[in-house]
DNA sequence: TAGTAAATTTATAATAAGTACAATGTTATT
DNA sequence: AATAACATTGTACTTATTATAAATTTACTA
């Protein structure tokens, strides 16, 4: 049986992207950690195990992986880019009391825009922002 | 028969805001020019009839207006901040080839998301990206 | 298997959008 | 007219991201 770190080696050899330590790594953690994280976020999470992890590879990585497709940039946050391995058919909801980001279903792929006819699309996102739910029950008890 | 100025100042004056001449103009440039400025376009374009301004008057009046819901923050741009008036039920294309920005009629506000119930969605945004027809074709002739 | 070329990572410096803040100017109120 | 509240301005600062060049690792070839 394979482990996953294989199964992240093959997934990158498939995209004729060398599997470098970090590489691996980088997916790896996309992969465990739906939670939408920033570059930063990526490179404090790893920086203990990879002591000699830069920014800059962070930055390279998940660049080459958008181009390859295996993740997605969100731009969601006004400040921040956020990241995502590829998932097809969810929306995103951005709560603006606690920050998080939730994702949601919504089928947008079979939704045809004709006064796009003729351009090629390549991404599709949909973003919304507001209150959570918990967010919105801690304010009622104030 | 009251001017567009005129109209614009009593919809400052309705939403409470004080109808400075700096508002006024960014107010008229927002609804003149539906090309998803950035705040530097929106200061590069009235410097020169108010010589006086200044980009933290672009900002702070943006935001201003956001907060009144008068206009909206696009951030389907990863490097600036956009903004647009609010208009409803429309989605923004971004042509990665020539960076404009194509409005689109969709209809979004009416999907019911169950996972977002108990939610509160002030803001909803669908943002497309691809190459746009004239780029496109564009490249055939190459 | 040593040597070389290519790819990758790293560290540092540079860029630039956006924010904070204090000073100045303007408007409203008494 | 005096004063308080509000708005604008300019400067300095912060910080995410990019550019670049050196260092390191990996792949290739003789």
């Amino acid at each position: 049986m394979k482990s996953l770190f294989q199964d992240l080696t093959s997934l990158l050899v498939q995209n004729n992207i060398r599997p470098s330590y970090q590489r691996i790594k980088i997916l790896e953690y996309l992969h465990g950690h739906h939670i939408h994280p920033t570059a930063d976020d990526i490179f404090n999470a790893l920086i203990s195990e990879i002591p000699t992890l830069s920014k800059s590879t962070v930055y390279n990585t998940l660049d080459l992986f958008i181009s390859n497709n295996l993740a997605r940039l969100l731009s969601i946050e006004d400040t921040e880019a956020r990241y995502d391995i590829v998932m097809n058919n969810h929306g995103h909801f951005k709560c603006v009391s606690c920050g998080e980001i939730f994702n949601f279903d919504i089928d947008i792929e079979n939704t045809v825009i004709k006064e796009l006819d003729g351009f090629s699309i390549k991404d599709k996102n949909v973003y919304f922002k507001g209150i959570c739910a918990k967010c919105l029950q801690a304010n009622t008890h104030e």
